[in-house]
DNA sequence: ACCTGAACACCGTTCAAGT
DNA sequence: ACCTGAACACCGTTCAAGT
């Protein structure tokens, strides 16, 4: 709302709208969504809580800005593979790391319902990819939306269990009883390999595609 | 923390923990989580804010209780089919429409980490199942694992385009550059089908199981 | 153009005090 | 056993005032 950027950085105690977002963005990602404050942020930048007003605006607007800079992020991805099927493949797979390494941007992008705007141009890339193996109209946007939802689906529960590591592992008294089945029981008491589910998944989805 | 509860209700004008959590989750399940504050459900009650930290203790303590309320609910669900596969679709389906019915429950139950013993009933009903076509050991924990994925992964998808109606749609602008396959932009530009699109990766999991 | 403090209307939580 | 108000340490945001 307020600022408008010019030249390069001026020597000058006070702050700009970049080391703003800057240090926002590091402080929710290190520390977490909910330790984040406009007064925290302040006093971590050495500045009074209205100046960040002045600069990028509320909280709000604050959010959008950090919800942008993850879209850029989204559009450099490349497309690596010998196949097209590979290709999408791996633009799946560089998607979801960029998720789980920015965990928390993502949820903000989340929760602002800018999902389908920060899968968009992976969505360009992959629909040029099933057109080439003769994938078009409806079928290609069912498949496309489906990969989507699978790369979301396995980084949001990635989240949950990454957060703190006293919960990695699932509560062995859970599945402790007489079951018959003793290496199921092993295989579900270990933490769950969601790369080992993502793969699983994305392999199901993509088989169909492999026959064409 | 605080209460014990005894007898049935009493005619008398204070509160009990039931009504609480009743209110609690009425307020939360309609006008959203962010909207939910302590001093707002005291006063919706008619009753001063320390009161509900005798009968229920913190909000930290009232979500978990809520979060219990929740688990219940999935411990009820039957499966029903001809064939064990199609049981084993007929509880993901059950799952997420509760899911889909508890949104915001279920945000609280994410973010608490129960999720795991969330679909501890549903998975422990998946095993027998697996069982009967033959699916043991390491294999069936990776496809109960996968189904659990896919279920919440579309409900989680969907809650961000159900919020307001407004982002229902995808940007029409997003697609309108000059693409040579016309179906699929029209596709591409209509809501989401998260129905079709969750029907189609839950029959690529289960597609293999089907030949057994 | 940039930064400030004061003020407002909110939070969750604790605690001593009432009946 | 149950409920209360006062108080504390936080929020986000606005606004008039400074330089």
């Amino acid at each position: 709302m307020g600022s408008q950027r010019r030249g390069a950085g001026r020597g000058h105690d006070g702050v700009t709208a970049e080391t703003i977002l800057d240090t926002a963005a590091r402080i929710i990602e290190i520390d977490g969504l909910e330790a984040f404050s406009m007064r925290g942020l302040a006093g971590r930048l050495g500045v009074a809580v209205t100046s960040i007003y002045w600069h990028v605006g509320s909280r709000d607007t604050l959010f959008d800005a950090l919800a942008d800079r993850l879209l850029d992020e989204m559009t450099q991805l490349l497309a690596v593979g010998d196949t097209p099927v590979d290709r999408i493949a791996s633009l799946a797979r560089a998607q979801r790391t960029v998720l789980l390494r920015r965990q928390q941007l993502f949820r903000i992008a989340y929760e602002r319902e800018r999902i389908p705007r920060l899968f968009l141009p992976v969505q360009r890339a992959v629909v040029g990819l099933l057109a080439e193996v003769g994938m078009r109209g409806a079928e290609a946007a069912l498949v496309l939306r489906s990969v989507e939802v699978h790369v979301v689906a396995s980084a949001v529960l990635q989240f949950s269990t990454m957060r703190d590591t006293k919960h990695d592992e699932e509560d062995p008294s859970l599945w402790t009883d007489a079951w018959p089945d003793r290496d199921l029981v092993r295989a579900l008491q270990a933490p769950t390999d969601y790369d080992a589910v993502f793969e699983h998944g994305l392999e199901a989805l993509l088989a169909p595609l492999r026959t064409r």
